[in-house]
DNA sequence: TATGAGATCAACT
DNA sequence: GTTGATCTCATAC
């Protein structure tokens, strides 16, 4: 088995249709929380349920810039969703986080989410931020440096794809990615 | 098990 | 004024 390496910005400089089923299986810690993960959803700036979609704003600013930094941004008001910027500087585009399998700091999660249930620490976009403490003072950050910490996935493991969740635009695009057989998803993969 | 309301903010019409 | 890459809690079946 070969030791985990890091996963540096070139990593991310690459399409998100290669980049995010690679994510799968891959480690990510903030401030020494998280886990494998084994959910995430690719977005695209041509089509239009990605926030890129209708150009630069303040907000999706991150998303213009070059690939691997940390995109933040709020999400019906109350919670915080994180992405990985990917591709060349000015594409756009960006793999959403929405679920880890907890692996460490589980005791700081656990108080973080206020429950007992590890399948309710990281399984959806808004529980995963609060489970490691991204809020959007962290939108910019670079990936490839603390606080974060990302590890190249070890071994074979299967990737499904299915249907994006949760959006109105673009539904038929299979962008979404996960773990085989993971009980860590935020909601199961239809095929 | 399933549906519905509430929380609450940035972008857009 | 409305909508959305969401989650939790309450109430109903």
């Amino acid at each position: 088995m070969p030791k985990p390496r890091k996963l540096r910005k070139s990593f991310f400089d690459r399409s998100v249709h290669q980049v995010a089923p690679e994510l799968i299986g891959a480690t990510l810690l903030f401030n020494g929380a998280g886990g494998i993960i084994v959910e995430v959803e690719a977005y695209h700036h041509s089509e239009p349920a990605a926030h890129s979609y209708n150009g630069r704003t303040p907000r999706n600013a991150v998303m213009f810039g070059p690939a691997g930094y940390a995109y933040v941004y709020r999400s019906y008001g109350i919670h915080w969703c994180v992405n990985f910027v990917c591709e060349h500087a000015g594409s756009a585009s960006a793999v959403l986080m929405r679920a880890i399998e907890p692996t460490e700091g589980l005791a700081t999660m656990h108080r973080r989410r206020r429950t007992a249930d590890a399948r309710l620490l990281c399984s959806g976009p808004g529980r995963l931020t609060e489970a490691l403490g991204i809020t959007h003072a962290h939108n910019g950050l670079a990936l490839d440096a603390a606080p974060f910490e990302l590890r190249e996935r070890t071994g074979d493991i299967e990737v499904v794809a299915g249907l994006r969740i949760g959006i109105t635009k673009a539904v038929e695009l299979p962008w979404r990615y996960g773990l085989a057989g993971s009980r860590f998803w935020s909601k199961p993969f239809k095929s």
